[in-house]
DNA sequence: CGTTTCGTTGATGAGGTTCAAGACCAGTGG
DNA sequence: CCACTGGTCTTGAACCTCATCAACGAAACG
């Protein structure tokens, strides 16, 4: 069901030109990176690419989300990020060698946009706002990276649930409600948790004002869940 | 105890030119970069910068370990990343927000090349090759943390270390040495562990043929180490 | 040769995983 | 309209790993 060279829907179109990838470019540049640029829709499930297979391209996400995760030897996986519309992934192998080192499947269904390796490779080596985009790119998943570490190593799993509540909160107290753009398998998988423990964080949260029904979680007091 | 300007070692100066971020540089780039450097030694356990503060630099080990950590609200602290001889860090913050988001600490007395987030950023901007190599350096780094979030949410405590062991060890299969080039604790933080966690993983290695004496690591046979 | 720091060991408990069973919900077809 | 079905989520119970605390032994260092 890869539908290659698809026109861009004009959603998607603006995700794209919000990306830290794209969103500084002038015009020349932008021409250049949209003519390389293939873009997909996806089913559910559909792997991307696999860990150690030959990188040739890196991906951003325009609509739906991506799961990256490893395997051990016994077959568990666990994910090691969740790409959300307007991430970008395995742009690290532009310059980090050339190997895919994750596998990468849509949670949903989903569209992506792919760029060459070789070609982004050759444009930031001319064009000097192109080299920045990268830089910004890179610079913003290193961030987050390591603040997913810190998080899996400082907090316990109720802790990473309020987190990322908090994160999606658009107040700053008072009560406040957040829909889940996605299931709660995939949250569990973003926090590092098994779907149970997510369960059971959510149910530890209740007597801190957090009700949650199917997608839509209800916070009594923002502040009280700040404290947790 | 801050030693400003001083003089390069001949060692010192090795490690920094085979650094992803100096290494590719040209004669020109190079004598800019090493013009805006400057080369600190500190005693151990000393704070380099702490999270929250103005960025104003980014720093390269050349000599010791850094490590790079967070407290939590009870003030424990989790290491998110150690850094050894060659390693770079706060480089992200030249192109992803202006303050520092963890803490930098001496983990043994140590010497560091520290760059100014400014000045190399406008570099950055006019030299193609010192934008590669920024780009090389966040690639490699980025890569490395996403490794290592696999790494804790994969694998059990005796599984990091054999892993550690194997990263470090030159021969494919047979017996081998290795010689830890930091203390134990260090490297229990560097696996996300207590260290006694790490005491707990090596005596449970020793069925499978790992010694260790002091800072010597003994590996009976390396094929069998992989297995775990 | 004491003092201090580092590493090991044991006991205990908290936090998560795993497995199994059931609840809930939406969609499907009788 | 209702029963069946397949997926998602929740709950319970057993187990496991690791953190924590405390005590002790071993190096390192003056």
């Amino acid at each position: 069901m890869m539908n290659s060279n698809l026109k861009l829907s004009s959603r998607d179109r603006a995700v794209l030109m919000k990306t830290p990838f794209l969103s500084g470019l002038s015009g020349n540049s932008l021409v250049r990176m949209l003519a390389t640029m293939s873009v997909t829709s996806l089913p559910t499930r559909k792997s991307i690419f696999r860990e150690g297979e030959d990188a040739d391209a890196f991906y951003c996400v325009l609509n739906g989300y991506v799961r990256l995760y490893r395997l051990n030897r016994e077959g568990r996986e666990a994910d090691i990020r969740i790409c959300a519309p307007g991430d970008t992934f395995a742009e690290c192998l532009l310059y980090g060698g050339n190997k895919y080192r994750y596998h990468a499947q849509t949670a949903e269904t989903a569209t992506v946009a792919r760029f060459e390796l070789q070609a982004v490779r050759e444009m930031a080596e001319q064009e000097k706002d192109i080299a920045k985009a990268v830089m910004t790119s890179l610079s913003r998943h290193l961030l987050t990276t390591m603040e997913c570490v810190a998080n899996d190593r400082l907090h316990t799993a109720p802790q990473r649930v309020a987190n990322y509540i908090l994160t999606r909160c658009p107040v700053d107290g008072g009560p406040a409600a957040i829909r889940l753009p996605f299931q709660k398998s995939l949250l569990a998988g973003m926090l590092g948790l098994a779907p149970e423990a997510l369960s059971r964080a959510f149910s530890t949260l209740r007597k801190t004002g957090v009700t949650v029904r199917g997608r839509v979680i209800q916070v009594g007091d923002v502040q009280a869940l700040r404290e947790v």
